[in-house]
DNA sequence: TGTACATCAGTGAACGCGCGTTCACTGATGTAC
DNA sequence: TGTACATCAGTGAACGCGCGTTCACTGATGTAC
């Protein structure tokens, strides 16, 4: 049965979200061209019409995740004005983001992934560093306005950030599903903003 | 050139930390039976007078990973009385394992490395529960002694710890070595220890 | 509006490569007498 | 202490499998006149 003919734009487009979905549901290993093929419901050799390698596909994989996490920057950015309340948003769709997409860690994680391709872990490398350039810079609206503490580092705020779901998604996922991400970061949270919030 | 013929229980060692090694220097995707047996001196056939299979090669490696962790909660137990103070060191201490072993965030992320293996996943789980057992316990001696603030819940307080050294990892190697692991935990832990501390 | 042609997405067979694993073998080490 | 034999770690060739990729072909869609 011939699958229906589609233009490249919408084609890599599906065939960027089916590789993120595939890492997340059965890990970066099983990402074949095969299974990424059966997903988008073509052959394999089909993906070579959008893409000239599998590397060209991993690439579009991760501009994808790097546009999902920065959008919730801006999205927090716009739910309030307040900057810690903006943390605490910030923070819980970040939980869900990597809840849904269990794959993000460990495509960030897995150093295979990068090593020996200088330019994939660049890219990476950024769109990290602009991540955390985010919550730094909304750390650093609250010390401005008062409501942060001005003895904090906002780099450092910004990675123990990243460090309250992290460890919670390896629970999560090593549990079957049994440990409670959104919890976690709620409870965490509280737990940060005692150490942020001036008083 | 022939290989010294040596007992099994040597050679399991051996491999086993030729494994985690590997992993730590060239990425889980690249420990392959010939990488292996390279590594020990060894041809790839020679692996399997030792082990049935590359699985319960990975098991083994596992397991070392596993006493490796705990071995530093017994250190940090026996380095100091005070249980905040104990909390740091295993922090730096496992800021530094961290640091020497790459390998283990990778091994504990890598989701296609337990998927479909419920026995293994079921061994790292258990692994992690120990330790952030150890960190809780040391947590509720804090409580206990009047140091730790009462209200706070052992177990997100680990899973935080984790959190502290965990991404740090990960923009560690990303950058390639430029990220400061314990510089980055000895700040964390300043915030924290506020959090955490009794006035 | 109709026709001729170019472009472009999808197909299926085939390839080469790396990897985990098997197997018959060798020769060193340990053990029984 | 010496000899005969069993055990056991190491070897190298060969295997089957999965995977990324190539290629000649097909037929639908878009374009020029």
């Amino acid at each position: 049965m011939r699958a229906e003919k589609l233009s490249t734009d919408i084609r890599k487009e599906q065939i960027a979200r089916a590789a993120l979905g595939l890492v997340s549901s059965v890990g970066l290993r099983r990402l074949s061209m095969a299974a990424l093929a059966r997903e988008v419901g073509l052959v394999p050799s089909a993906i070579y019409r959008h893409f000239p390698s599998k590397g060209k596909v991993l690439d579009a994989m991760i501009q994808l995740i790097r546009a999902r996490l920065l959008a919730n920057v801006e999205a927090a950015r716009r739910e309030t004005g307040d900057p810690v309340e903006r943390l605490k948003r910030l923070l819980m769709r970040h939980a869900r983001v990597i809840r849904e997409n269990r794959g993000i860690p460990q495509i960030v994680f897995a150093d295979d992934f990068h090593t020996g391709h200088p330019g994939r872990r660049e890219t990476i490398y950024g769109g990290l560093q602009g991540y955390l350039a985010g919550v730094a810079g909304i750390v650093r609206e609250g010390q401005r306005g008062g409501q942060v503490r001005r003895d904090l580092d906002p780099r450092t705020i910004s990675v123990m950030f990243l460090g309250v779901v992290q460890p919670a998604a390896i629970l999560w996922h090593l549990s079957g599903g049994r440990f409670n991400v959104t919890a976690h970061a709620r409870k965490a949270w509280r737990i940060m903003e005692r150490a942020m919030r001036t008083k």
